[in-house]
DNA sequence: GAGGCGTGGGG
DNA sequence: TCCCCAAGCCT
């Protein structure tokens, strides 16, 4: 089914207009100098970033980012690397399924799209490891095309700044996208530093607990501060489970053991790492694809 | 639509 | 210390 995108609004009123071209114009100046960003980095390079910024940091990603490129410049690259040598450059960056994932979205490239990325929504999307807003960011950041890209900062953006509240609420991809799509500029290089400075204000001045508001190119339009800045009354997110003791915490200790070793690693040298929550967590692995069990015990994924 | 999935920085 | 939060995606 092809991916649909929101009604074709334009920001067309005054209000909108203004409020976009003033986040425009901010970016202009204000964009931090991250190396996906550079003029010359190929679709691959920005698909790789994508997937590394899923739920994580920049600080953190930059360093594996530079490595990945080096190590593996073109999707045909990786294809033809291990899955193991994947999940082993990925180091701790977290959630270690995306290694995985973009192992075989490059796998993908290479056998549907002769190693080229693509820039359709659609075959973007098919890929693994891909979705909504990984797909409208490498459209629109690596091949410069008109669609709404909506991440958790802009989401946060717009519902301050537009909807005159303190937190975004649940996300609903078909809303959001809407919701960005009003604020989009007909121009298309316009539209594109209109997703990316969004982003980078929740990134780095409209952030979730300290908003730098006297450093806010939009604060004079913003809905939230004209409102007083009225605490958030909507439904909470359903509270993180502590790290400390959890399944999660026991996947990312064996995981630790096998890219340490490069040879089976016995049940019994797993348990002097894990305590009893190391069955549940081999079987998620295993699962996953991110540990498969071997004569003699457990290795990574084609290792 | 809810739950599960790593790891680390910052208040 | 503890808790919140983070360029989401898959099942």
């Amino acid at each position: 089914m092809p991916t649909r995108e929101p009604a074709a609004e334009t920001g067309t009123t005054d209000a909108t207009a203004a409020l976009s071209g003033a986040i425009v114009d901010w970016f202009a100046h204000a964009a931090r100098p991250l190396p996906w960003r550079a003029a010359d980095v190929s679709p691959w390079a920005v698909l790789v970033s994508e997937f590394m910024l899923q739920q994580t940091q920049v600080a953190r990603v930059q360093p594996r980012w530079e490595e990945w490129i080096r190590r593996w410049p073109t999707p045909a690259d990786l294809a033809a690397a291990p899955a193991s040598d994947a999940v082993r450059a990925w180091d701790r960056l977290g959630y270690p399924r995306r290694a995985l994932w973009l192992h075989r979205a490059a796998t993908e490239i290479v056998e549907r799209h002769g190693g080229e990325v693509p820039c359709d929504l659609d075959a973007l999307s098919a890929l693994q490891g891909i979705g909504p807003y990984t797909a409208r960011a490498i459209a629109a950041f690596a091949f410069g095309e008109r669609h709404p890209v909506v991440d958790t900062n802009t989401r946060r953006v717009i519902a301050r700044a537009v909807g005159g509240v303190a937190e975004a609420g649940p996300p609903s991809t078909r809303r959001d996208l809407d919701a960005m799509s009003a604020l989009l500029p007909p121009d298309r290089a316009r539209a594109r530093a209109f997703n990316a400075g969004a982003m980078e204000l929740g990134a780095t001045v409209c952030v979730a607990r300290a908003p730098r508001c006297d450093d806010c190119p939009i604060a004079d339009r913003c809905a939230w501060r004209a409102a007083g800045y009225p605490a958030y009354d909507g439904p909470r997110r359903a509270r993180q489970a502590r790290f400390a003791g959890s399944d999660r915490e026991a996947r990312g200790l064996v995981l630790r053991e096998l890219r340490a070793a490069h040879r089976p690693v016995a049940l019994e040298e797993l348990a002097r790492v894990v305590d009893d929550r190391l069955d549940r967590a081999l079987e998620g692995l295993v699962a996953d694809g991110l540990a498969v069990r071997v004569d003699g015990g457990y290795v990574l994924p084609d290792s």
